[in-house]
DNA sequence: TCAGCAGTATTCAACCTTGAACACTACTCG
DNA sequence: CGAGTAGTGTTCAAGGTTGAATACTGCTGA
């Protein structure tokens, strides 16, 4: 659980899905194609809820369920500091050999509130801009480094342009209003596929049996 | 050990120094700047020369070195063959959210013959025509995907065409004869801030006490 | 001269990750 | 009905990673 992206993603699954278990946190991490570029495995969505849950960032309830005992997940008031805190980061640093953690940041747009997201990206941007002023190598240090190195230093400064201006045009969108953020009413539904609504049953059952509250759209800081 | 891009750089960094004992390998590595992208940490270094060390691709030798004990790595056959392999892997797997170990990969070309290398980068190309040719996700599943998930597509795609790009530019400076390569003469020598040239005595001394032939630069399969 | 600091070289316990394997339920098809 | 297959939900031992800590050497300067 060193990995910043794992438990973004573990914190943003359960706050989406809560109550839920292990192994429908997976199947929705699977559906997302997570498979293909999250580099999570079973084992891993496991043992990051439990760490999670010993960190406080979660609660477990082993409910029983028939026959069988189910570990069910709620996030805690500290979880989402910490899930709203991770978002954060991934969304402000730029780490143009990891982009992992910022593609996990976009795939949970939906948990965040429009004015919070779009600060985190401006944020991103002035980042950029002081990346952009420190540190042009000098001619000297180029002509003394092995050939190949100015090479590797065009293909970063391309990415980094790459990334900057992407930014620039989702924030664009984001300004004009467009996409669908946390705490906004929306038209859109998950398609039949998204085991999303095969979990409604469940969910439900083990809203009662935690004696919870209804519904609750997550909303964030 | 997971990690390819470890296993990659400290075969890559014993290929360039051998002998070399892992302090050596902790500063080398630390002066291409692999503490900002490679995510390194001496731990890894330590316990990654093990690893290799107990799977055979390096040879340990415990040199008295005045009063104390230093552990030093050599190369074996086997762990050429696994870098070839590794950093074939690297230069012609493309992933988009993992850009580390082509990077790794970039940094490692002086160890690999011109033509090796400009093939694996061919293959790369190849690999990126598949790609592009596989999956264009079709216009229903957009319009069900939620609304952010395009934007995600989007960058992906543009950064896939960038490092397309980019490859088709370094694959014709190398066509051109650009780029020194392992196996050609060069003019070109480190700086000496690069703690290569410090470690001329040392190696020596390795060398000697090892009972190993002369220089040898490192060449490629 | 010797305290103290920088540099050299490595280890290790605590923690995390991996993915195979387990144990169970539910369906399916002859 | 009963065997086989797919799906559900989770654990666990083996192994890897982390970075603080260790221990030593050599230099510097009061």
């Amino acid at each position: 659980m060193a990995a910043t992206e794992t438990r973004l993603l573990l914190l943003g699954a359960v706050l989406l899905f809560e109550p839920v278990n292990g192994y429908q946190v997976r199947r929705e991490l699977l559906s997302w194609g997570v498979e293909e570029w999250g580099r999570i495995n079973p084992g891993s969505i496991y043992s990051g809820l439990a760490t999670l849950t010993k960190q406080g960032h979660l609660r477990r309830d082993d409910l029983r369920e028939g026959s069988r005992t189910v570990a069910v997940y709620t996030s805690t008031a500290e979880g989402r500091a910490e899930f709203d805190r991770l978002l954060g980061e991934a969304l402000e640093s730029v780490d143009i050999t990891a982009p992992l953690a910022f593609h996990t940041a976009l795939s949970l747009l939906p948990l965040v509130r429009r004015s919070v997201y779009a600060d985190h990206l401006r944020a991103r941007l002035k980042r950029h801009a002081e990346l952009a002023d420190a540190a042009p190598p000098s001619e000297l240090a180029r002509r003394m480094a092995p050939p190949h190195l100015p090479w590797m230093l065009d293909l970063w400064q391309r990415s980094a342009a790459l990334d900057r201006e992407w930014v620039e045009l989702l924030l664009a969108e984001i300004d004009s209003g467009g996409l669908m953020f946390a705490g906004e009413p929306t038209d859109w539904l998950p398609p039949p596929e998204d085991p999303g609504w095969e979990m409604h049953d469940e969910r439900q059952r083990y809203r009662d049996a935690l004696g919870l509250d209804p519904p609750a759209s997550p909303t964030s800081t």
